[in-house]
DNA sequence: CCCAAATCGGAACCTCGACTCCGTTTAGGA
DNA sequence: TCCTAAACGGAGTCGAGGTTCCGATTTGGG
């Protein structure tokens, strides 16, 4: 059977709710989402190379249902990388409205490294994985993300020799690197913001150009 | 499959007739090491999820022969590892005697960069890869690395701040990042560097003796 | 040239994990 | 309450790849 069915007042509301529910029985729907919470919990905790079946247990579902509600184990983890992939470009959306476009870009990478730190799916989304659904959220977070790089160079607050993917590459160190305490995290994304704001070193190297022929 | 006679357990030399040689014979020494080649560059290549077969048929041997030069995929792949591990840091060694402690640093980092373009196993042997003979080899690259960090601290040439683990795994995005071109690959690690230099904050300003004299 | 030990080759074996199939259970409308 | 389609569980199928086994082949000393 469902998971337990705790309680929901699913009666009263069968009258006009039908949204966007085609035709799905209610425990179903419950269950679609209960194990995608599970599996974004599993796999960000053991990696995306743990079995399906131990999802299906961790769920407390069989592994049928699982397969029922996600055609293989690729369009499962998907599904989790759109989520994700379409919260952080919500996020990168909502930053281009602040005023300060340097803070806006560092508090959005730093916001990534600490939500990937539990997360490490994030960083395959990042590296390539063109898949329909993802692509599509991916490529709205991009798009965001560019906007937020070209408007901080802008506002010479990020060097103007990098892009967007230099950016991205860069963070991916901060992202992954297993576990790490906050203060460590904190630590390297600081190095890395230094490196890359324009004030301390961009127009610096320019002129150390200058002074010191090319070796 | 009851066998007849054969599996008689190795009787080490039972006849005095042997001379002990070391034991091992010509081809077998050829084969090893012809081996342990393309493996490299396969798994170079195709990353270490290539089935063995894969390096086999390459190689032009049987799995049998791979198998008795290597107990299992992973002390293959070890040796590999272990002979990147010791040329790096040799490396590293040599480089503490380069005077200019900043530009010895900066130097192995740049080569790591280049070489791990090409051997992405590298970045598995700077992630956890305590597996005996790798794990000494490693070891020696750490102290390595590790002095020459210190130095590069103690002539203020690198921020004071930051760890020898904090520098390599920074660095570590610009070794991985798919293939690049030698221009984004220097762009990528400048943008490191001037992050990492004492620089940012003010204890930095015109320190800079230039480097880059080589040969 | 001869022979036994050392090697070799690669089919067979085994484990593991993705995915399927189908009998059983449940939701929920009449 | 009753009935049927929808959903479920989980044993079973299938393929992939690591590792083993053993007859065939080679090497190298006598």
């Amino acid at each position: 059977m469902a998971r337990a069915a705790a309680a929901a007042p699913t009666k009263s509301a069968k009258s006009g709710d039908k949204a966007p529910r085609g035709g799905r029985r209610a425990d179903a729907v419950r269950n679609r989402q209960h194990v995608l919470e599970v599996a974004q919990a599993v796999f960000a905790e053991l990696g995306l190379t743990v079995p399906i079946d131990e999802i299906a247990k961790r769920a407390g579902v069989g592994v049928g249902t699982v397969y029922r509600h996600f055609p293989t184990k690729e369009a499962l983890f998907g599904a989790i990388l759109q989520h994700h992939m379409e919260l952080i470009a919500d996020h990168a959306e909502a930053l281009m409205e602040k005023a300060d476009a340097g803070a806006a870009l560092f508090e959005l990478l730093h916001t990534m490294a600490r939500e990937s730190h539990k997360k490490k799916d994030f960083i395959h989304a990042l590296g390539g994985y063109p898949t329909g659904e993802v692509k599509t959220a991916k490529k709205r977070f991009v798009a965001a993300f560019d906007a937020l790089v070209k408007r901080a160079q802008r506002a010479k607050e990020l060097r103007p020799d990098v892009t967007a993917e230099d950016v991205i590459m860069l963070s991916k160190s901060v992202f992954s690197s297993g576990e790490q305490d906050e203060a460590t995290r904190t630590r390297r994304l600081g190095v890395l913001f230094d490196g890359l704001r324009a004030t301390a070193n961009a127009v610096k190297a320019a002129k150390r150009t200058h002074k010191t022929r090319s070796s």
